[in-house]
DNA sequence: GACGGAATCTTTACACTGACTAGATTCCGC
DNA sequence: GCGGAATCTAGTCAGTGTAAAGATTCCGTC
């Protein structure tokens, strides 16, 4: 069974993540399966575990590279706009439009979560949340700034949970057609109206 | 190896679900195996599947169970004080009182959607759920009752998950002895305090 | 241009899992 | 107490994750 194609991959490691979002997307993180990466990426089975050390070790960088994509749009809306409620409306995007690193990132149990490049990549991502929410409490009349950052995170992690979930009655449901960034929108503005 | 167990369990079925639910506690939905399942209870490895047809029945069955308790509870809490704000934080309470239940129910991948027990439970709870929310909006001057629905149920969903995670700062940070409950009160009054 | 170590991938092997089947045991309505 | 139904056991099989050892290629250095 000589193939013909090179011995070496070329960029192995990235081509099992991509295979492990399409995976994901297809059937879940509970149903991600090692050997069906290697034949995506055309690889011998046993392949990926050189570069992930093992599944959790994939899930992991998974997880770093979904923190670190978060990190980058929540730092860009938030210089862009100034505006907290659209930081908001960037995590709800994010979550939206990539719903595999989602999946996974808040999943701790799936991945090694004392990792180091994978902390580094929350940290940041926590960084741009936080210096979001801290603009806010300054117009914010609210009592107690970590309540109102923790309301707002909430908010918006809940929302994009449960849209991708498809627990939502307009995901499924009559009002399908909505867009979820516009319904997100009106969400995050109802909690800071005042 | 004649054990003395007797042949019939006696009730496998709940036996196997509290064992599941024990093993999520431990080490999360994705690491539950069948056998060892059946090893708790006490029984042959094949046990379960009689009980469940296999494993993503099992999950399916507890993520009813979880569903039919969380309907119990709101509903419970709607009539006893008619109060919304008590009905979101039910809803936390559930979720961090049940965490395996609520891990695998709002991950439909785990399971069978479409089995009708499961179905049924859920729109109990969906029930219980709208019902307080719709007592909200009549007291709520917002635009859309739809959305402030959305944005109650999205604020306590958010905040159960992420507190079950780890990843708000106060599970595992300075305010770790903070009472869970607690927050959500203040989470929930901020959403509606005009 | 050639050498040699490092990096990358394959092959082989093994224990474990979920699922299926046939058979054993016990329960329960009549 | 008879007989079908319900429940559980035992055996089997394909598929999975992981580890170890070997094969192939890359690349800095001479």
């Amino acid at each position: 069974m000589t193939s013909d194609r090179p011995y070496h991959h070329g960029d192995l490691r990235a081509a099992v993540l991509a295979a492990a979002v399409d995976a994901i997307a297809e059937s879940g993180p509970a149903g991600i399966r090692l050997r069906d990466l290697a034949r995506r990426a055309g690889v011998s089975h046993a392949a990926p575990a050189y570069h992930f050390g093992d599944k959790a070790g994939l899930l992991t960088a998974l997880a770093a590279e979904g923190f670190a994509l978060l990190a980058d749009d929540l730092q860009r809306t938030g210089e862009q706009t100034g505006s907290f409620h659209e930081v908001g409306v960037a995590y709800v995007r994010f979550a939206i439009g990539h719903p595999a690193h989602f999946a996974v990132m808040f999943q701790p149990d799936l991945y090694h979560p004392d990792d180091p490049g994978l902390l580094a990549a929350r940290a940041r991502a926590d960084s741009a949340l936080s210096s979001g929410i801290d603009a806010l409490s300054d117009r914010q009349a609210g009592p107690d700034p970590g309540v109102a950052g923790t309301a707002a995170w909430s908010l918006v992690h809940g929302f994009a949970t449960l849209w991708l979930t498809g627990a939502l009655p307009g995901t499924s449901g009559a009002r399908s057609g909505d867009d979820p960034e516009a319904v997100a929108r009106a969400v995050v503005d109802l909690l800071f109206r005042a």
